[in-house]
DNA sequence: GTGACATTTAGCTAAGTATCGAATTGATGT
DNA sequence: ACATCAATTCGATACTTAGCTAAATGTCAC
């Protein structure tokens, strides 16, 4: 799970998974949308890998890369769930100024 | 956007926000749940107050961190919900294998 | 097999980040 | 005023990471 932060720490990472959630797309297709070169897109990739943040299946001289959506929610929706029910989110966290006493802080 | 992934990028600081969760605390507090220093803590602290994850308060000569659930929440259900309707997510992403088909890939 | 193509690996540099101890700031109590 | 305490800032170091070019790998078509 701390891989999958990792990975999404970088926005040419998100905008990855972003691209491969309408369709499975070739490492080369992935890389056409970005302006870095070839290497350092397969150093992204390797990062997605290893946070099982996609599946990779090589198709002749083609890597077909896909979404792991699974992984994703898992990570994202588990962490974000152990704040507020899931979606009993909406509550916008009220502010109360503080007034201290001893031992616990408000 | 990009400051909170950063932020939660590192695990220290997933577990603060994790003990700010159930209350809120001061620093010193908060310091005194990691086997680092009180400088490096409040370097975290910082990534955190920029990322606007947390709200801070003085009170006398301490420091009052408080959890910004909604900016956690917005962010991160904001990002997995651009993938799946939320949380229509349970759909184990089926897996069959590929063939190719010229112009698309499956 | 040779050449062309897609992708990755290797080797490097520059920039960023986590960490520390020491020094600083700001507030409280005597 | 001074000492004390909470927290931050400063300055340095080690580590990680994103980026590059060049080279290697693997696959297809001829």
């Amino acid at each position: 799970m701390n891989a999958v932060f990792k990975a999404l720490s970088d926005p040419t990472r998100r905008h990855v998974l972003e691209l491969l959630r309408d369709r499975p797309m070739t490492a080369g297709d992935l890389a056409d949308h970005f302006p870095v070169s070839k290497p350092t897109m397969s150093a992204h990739f390797a990062v997605l890998r290893e946070a099982d943040l996609v599946h990779v299946e090589k198709l002749g001289k083609l890597m077909i890369y896909r979404l792991k959506l699974s992984v994703l929610e898992d990570a994202l929706l588990g962490f974000v769930g152990a704040f507020s029910a899931v979606a009993e989110a909406a509550k916008p966290a009220e502010h109360k100024p503080v007034t201290l006493k001893k031992g616990t802080i408000p």
